[in-house]
DNA sequence: CTTGAGATTCCAGTGACTGGAAGCCCTATG
DNA sequence: CATAGGGCTTCCAGTCACTGGAATCTCAAG
């Protein structure tokens, strides 16, 4: 398989895979004129690739998923630390944007949003509550 | 001022103030030993800065809210709709950690975690729900 | 006079791609 | 057989918002 067909199974972009070449995810082979010539599991690990990072995980516990699946001497528990620890990763950032968007939905409230140049917004930017 | 006691007074580190400085948000004074010296409306503008990056707008919006509170006809419906936009964006961004924490939560839940290599996380991530 | 803290500039790296340029390979058509 | 196109290759640069580090300079204190 060239990288194009590679790309649409995977729905993995070019660019993308080539970068995942680049950093050693995956590895290829070459055929003679030079072009990537992929196998089925190379496929299958793009399209596992595709999936954990659309959960979210980084490229680094990608690496670290894909040899736990490449390993049968794995422990279940490997993985569920690795899982558990993003999961955090994601509560932690949900609460960050969370406490934004409270912030900041109040904020929009309270400002009518008119030609006039008073705002609560740049009030509270401009040094908090008790703006001048 | 000097950079130090700017920082410590806006609570923006050094390193990031002369970064904002390099990108034109702001344009301190410089004394005569090549010192950059900053005055009450350079310490006023950063710690507005600093609020309206720990609300999460961009340096892009940034660089307007600022023009906006600087610009003493502007209409408050400028600011409010930049507000409005960047509200949207942390809400889209929160729907989308909450879909991959619904997913990885129910995957961890259902991972015994022990030292057997079966693993539901790494059977989802290999091929979705029905993995092989 | 030396020491140390704090200031300066500039370069490079982060994460995970993405865009673009220059050029090779292959197939199909005129 | 020449050519046009689409797909492939590599490499370089840019994104965003910093951050670390090196080499050098300035200043106040002892």
């Amino acid at each position: 398989m060239n990288i194009g067909e590679v790309a649409e199974r995977s729905g993995i972009p070019p660019k993308t895979i080539r970068y995942y070449e680049d950093i050693g995810l995956v590895r290829p082979q070459r055929s003679g004129n030079g072009y990537r010539a992929f196998r089925e599991t190379d496929l299958h690990k793009l399209a596992f690739l595709g999936r954990a990072r659309a959960l979210g995980f980084s490229i680094e516990d990608c690496r670290t998923l894909l040899s736990l699946y490449e390993d049968e001497s794995r422990e279940s528990a490997q993985v569920k630390a690795v899982a558990e620890e993003h999961l955090k990763a994601i509560d932690d950032k949900i609460a960050q944007l969370q406490s934004m968007r409270e912030t900041l939905s109040h904020l929009v409230r309270s400002c009518h949003g008119d030609h006039r140049p008073d705002c609560p917004i740049l009030s509270d930017l401009a040094g908090g509550p008790a703006g001048a």
